[in-house]
DNA sequence: TTCTGTACGTCAACCCCGTTGACGTAGCCT
DNA sequence: AGGCTACGTCAACGGGGTTGACGTACAGAA
């Protein structure tokens, strides 16, 4: 068959539905994206969304090419919706950690959508717009193109990583969340000394701590080494 | 409808199918696997499976009590296979390395199981003896019980983020998986220097760069920054 | 203003999936 | 030898993504 899809700019006929709801991409999106968080993730379905949209399920396919189409755009959206708002301060070490704070906020506000998006790459604008951005606060800040390059690779992925983590613990039924903290209540906090004796512990601390995400500790470590290495090739480059 | 399954310690009658095939919880995880790692993570099925085994999909049903019990089964046997043969050498910064890499290997043998075991706390026997074993590794080093508790939170979620991540790019069915190639060699290298110049001038960079998994990278920084934050706590304790 | 081409919403159908109730046979226990 | 029942099989259900065909109502041309 031919391609069903035209591009949004080209678009010029706006049929409204049997319903009478005009269809868009973006507002296929927005709905894909409630969809999601207020059912969960199982919830998006062709089907279920045509019915959410009030318009035929098939009616989803002149707009995107698939579902996994469509779950691109919806993690597009929701990289655009981590940037809206953002000024970069020119410091690069405090805006890369905002930025990376920003984008892991941005996916916990969406756990479901999150946990189905995260891995995808786009190449959509929003996509572009950010990695633009990550490089070029990289190469002002004086890093060589090639460990500018690592370091993008490890940040975003770092990123985006602990947030599907970290999705998927708050996209849990409220059962299995309170028998994974049971867990570690019960099972972990019990263990023999003898056995165990790194875990008996530190027991307390790790309960403690685990209740929290490990992202923001984490992505200082990653900006402590980033700068170490930054003062290293500049001291070599100086000496 | 009452429970199908019967532990497997209790079974006593062996009916071959009409394959000749005489089935046991075991063999039909092992089959799930080399499904998976034969033909890909589509091919997980349980009609496939069925296929596979020589008997009707149905007969699995004897043996789990739905594809995601199944998958745990899967999932526990594959952590079992990965903590064959490691040793300790003592050296915190290699042992803390080795095992990183071992996780992520282990994890990326087996993406479609890793995907839904990455994000579950299981308070199981393989996974205490490692919770105490990278605790041990820590503490033995020297850091502090605090700073080896969140190292540790850091490091698993560092470890098990990637994991999952890098995974989901196996797990994509072949369609997806090329789309996402695509988009760098397609999208990102062709984008206008005027409008990306950071993406522009690192584009050979990326589009080699993003073939390969971040983890190492990221591994390594946060390993400075753990080495790095330990000799300055025992220069503060010498001095 | 009328005409015309076609965009796009709709319908119906296809094949895949996981799962389950019913059934009968073949295997174990007495 | 006989009976009980485990378990492999079959058929069916509901739901999924996707697509070919169709007609209508809209946009742009005259």
């Amino acid at each position: 068959m031919a391609d069903r899809v035209i591009p949004e700019p080209q678009r010029r006929r706006r049929r409204p539905t049997k319903q009478g709801v005009v269809l868009s991409a973006e507002l296929i999106v927005d709905t894909a994206i409630r969809l999601i968080g207020q059912h969960g993730a199982d919830a998006l379905t062709v089907r279920r969304l045509g019915a959410a949209l009030g318009a035929d399920p098939s009616a989803v396919y002149r707009y995107f090419h698939s579902t996994d189409d469509l779950l691109l755009a919806v993690a597009d959206e929701l990289i655009g919706r981590a940037r809206q708002g953002w000024q970069p301060t020119g410091d690069w070490r405090a805006d890369l950690r905002a930025m990376g704070l920003r984008i892991h906020a941005s996916y916990q506000a969406h756990p479901q959508a999150a946990l189905l998006a995260a891995h995808r790459t786009t190449g959509r604008v929003h996509e572009t717009t950010a990695v633009e951005a990550i490089l070029g606060i990289l190469r002002t800040a004086g890093f060589p193109d090639r460990e500018a390059v690592r370091l993008y690779h490890a940040f975003v992925d770092q990123s985006l990583g602990f947030a599907a983590l970290d999705a998927a613990a708050l996209a849990l039924p409220a059962a299995a969340a309170a028998a994974d903290l049971q867990v570690w209540q019960a099972s972990y906090a019990r263990l023999d000394a003898a056995t165990h004796p790194n875990i008996a512990a530190t027991a307390e601390l790790l309960t403690t701590d685990m209740r929290r995400s490990g992202y923001p500790y984490a992505l200082d470590l990653l900006l402590d080494a980033a700068e170490a290495r930054l003062r290293a090739s500049a001291v070599e480059a100086a000496g």
